[in-house]
DNA sequence: TGTAAAACCTATAGTAACTATAGGGTCAAG
DNA sequence: CTTGACCCTATAGTTACTATAGGTTTTACA
């Protein structure tokens, strides 16, 4: 298939494929006489795997840390444990730091009744201090 | 005060004063013969003012209308409200988003006792459904 | 007074992970 | 044989900075 229909089947648009080309995420692919990529389901998987990578916010650059590690299969998956486990510290230093945005937004929303002048704004008293 | 004391009191990187003021978050401040900048209380409490809004994770496009909201006092803050609520809401989006991807990192990682082959690695195989 | 170091200046490029555009070439249908 | 859909590469734009190059000004000290 070429890539219209890849872009199609996978969700991924055009330029994020080449784009993942060009980064070494996916392999270069068959080209036609008059150079149009050429997929085959290989290709799909591989695209998908980067897809499901990404749907966990990991970076492109673990991602090829992940590609590189499946293509040693007998090799010891613990650095793989390794990297998602990296991956839940990211994901839950990021929650604690939302948790605390979202409680400082909210109390600044509550002392805001909207008919005020923004002179007297509660909120902006808030970001003032 | 020169831009390198500025940098200090506040905390803020001096490329990232020089940048804000780019951006037309800070005003333009006074310069010394030799074009240094020289900056007063008022431009730390303007800087004050961008740094606690950035650490609610408001970008700068909306730290800008903030700005500009306070520089019409006697207008009505419900413009201010609006702004903040949907950061909130952003806020909010991204934390059940990393709540979800916890829940399956979680999942991925305990499928991994770490001393299997890759072949067999419980991660790869759910990273590749 | 001379000079060296510290601080400052502008302009530009790099970061991540794409998206969008310009300016072209290829191919199938009518 | 031409039109439109699809493809190609290369480049610029996005956000919020950070880092660098290459230069000027000021300060401190001998």
């Amino acid at each position: 298939m070429k890539i219209g229909e890849l872009s199609k089947t996978s969700g991924c648009s055009i330029q994020t494929i080449r784009y993942y080309e060009k980064e070494g995420l996916l392999s270069d692919p068959e080209r036609t006489e008059g150079n149009f990529r050429l997929y085959d389901v290989t290709a799909l998987k591989q695209l998908e795997f980067v897809k499901h990578c990404r749907s966990l916010d990991i970076s492109l650059i673990d991602i090829k840390r992940l590609i590189d590690l499946k293509n040693k299969p007998e090799e010891s998956c613990s650095s793989v444990n390794e990297l998602i486990k990296q991956q839940l510290d990211l994901v839950n230093k990021r929650m604690k730091e939302l948790k605390a945005l979202k409680i400082e937004l909210q109390q600044m929303s509550s002392t805001c009744n909207s008919d005020n002048t923004i002179e007297r704004c509660g909120i902006i008293k808030s970001l003032d201090s």
